[in-house]
DNA sequence: TGTACATCAGTGAACGCGCGTTCACTGATGTAC
DNA sequence: TGTACATCAGTGAACGCGCGTTCACTGATGTAC
């Protein structure tokens, strides 16, 4: 109960980090469905059983992956944007999207174990939902600050040829604006949802080997297209100084 | 050699299309890194090693599965693509990507296993990429018939705080555009190629099941923002009549 | 058309392997008095 | 501060299972003369 921890709890969290550690390390060579308990054990110098001590089964030590993978990208991102000043809407978009490639490629297995395929027969529970969602909620803040200061322009208007807001989506983005919002527009959340799924679209597609023999080394493209979301956005320009 | 079939051939062809079939139905239940080969030949009511007549190693029939995925897909894209008239740029694009959706929600087994994450231990070799291919390739064609019939309006021209067009960038859609109408302004390529990772960023995510919770019924969400990528790319009106 | 030989499909046993999970146990660490 | 008891970590054997691949074989189908 007090912050001193005794030798027991201490190897507990000892060991149970480096459980964790050394599945991540064969996520590499195996994949998620790959993962095994007793191979982790046998790298850990243990028997299989003792891992039982610090998981109920294996689907526990995956959840426990999954939840660190997504607030590990979390904090990353949230990281990089604090690292820029709040009004600069493009720096801290690029901030954000540059901050999701970086960790993606630094930790390619623990991306695809959270957005890659789902695994079979694993159904992720609610929790992992929570950390999953820093991301877009990072990108909703931006686009809120955003709007809120002026800086869409011209404020969220559609583009010329669209066709009318449809009403599901118009329910499912004020769903969404309520938890950051309420005003915010309905068709600028959409927006932001297709930034969204843009970035991580062009992630799991340099990632996951879709871009080999075309846009390979991909960094000037995702810069490029990170300014042209920008643009699709209407963000106003940094304020210069 | 004659198109006549000896009763061997039949049977083999017909064999080997049975064996596909059971794999790709046993996908579902597994996914790619679990699919058994003694699990095929169980259902098939044979011994498993008869497997190994038709197919050398269990990584050559996900190569197969693979290559009959991608060739299925392309089919159905290029499919709803005919079924619409050339000129009706807007529509097309709209026929294409819908093709993409809809084909991933029937075959999402088959969509995770060349889309997802890549299975470990397993390099999908040089040929599969031929079929795959054929969708970004449809997106190119039609790229190239609206910037040749003036359909671009400002053709291709970016949009106003875009920074200028990297170098590097230049050069790899320099190489793509040699391979379909060399004249393609980079640029335009370049948004071609977002309009591309857009569109399986979103269907990743419907199906991968990251909408969950927020856009998940995602047929408004999906054709709101195929008319956004119209717009995004000034792809001009259809021809009305 | 008939026969001799070559090709091929499918069998069944075996090799060698790895897996998740349970269980009764030993010995160390922590706690209450 | 010392002792008695409770909690916990880790062991090692076992259960029951599935896997990919090889190999010598039988019997059917195809082919050349």
């Amino acid at each position: 109960m007090t912050a001193i921890k005794t030798a027991r709890e201490r190897a507990r969290a000892e060991l149970t980090w480096e459980i964790k550690q050394e599945a991540r390390r064969q996520l590499a060579a195996t994949g998620a469905s790959g993962l095994s308990l007793r191979a982790v054990a046998r790298e850990l110098g243990m028997v299989s059983s003792a891992l039982y001590r610090y998981f109920p089964s294996r689907d526990e030590l995956l959840t426990a992956l999954i939840v660190d993978a997504y607030a590990a990208l979390g904090e990353h991102v949230e990281a990089a944007e604090r690292a820029v000043p709040p009004t600069h809407f493009r720096s801290r978009l690029r901030a954000v999207c540059r901050a999701v490639r970086d960790w993606a490629v630094q930790h390619p297995h623990e991306y695809a174990l959270v957005y890659g395929s789902p695994v079979p027969g694993y159904d992720a529970p609610e929790h992992t939902v929570e950390q999953g969602g820093r991301v877009p909620f990072a990108l909703l803040g931006l686009l809120r600050d955003a709007w809120i200061a002026d800086a869409l322009d011209p404020a969220a208007a559609p583009a010329p040829t669209s066709a009318v807001f449809p009403a599901v989506l118009a329910e499912q983005t004020a769903v969404i604006a309520a938890a950051v919002e309420p005003d915010l527009p309905g068709p600028l959340i959409a927006r932001g949802a297709m930034m969204w799924t843009q970035l991580f679209g062009m992630v799991s597609f340099e990632l996951f080997g879709q871009l080999r023999n075309s846009l390979d080394p991909a960094d000037a493209f995702f810069d490029y297209a990170v300014g042209q979301l920008a643009d699709f956005l209407r963000l106003a320009a940094d304020p210069v100084f």
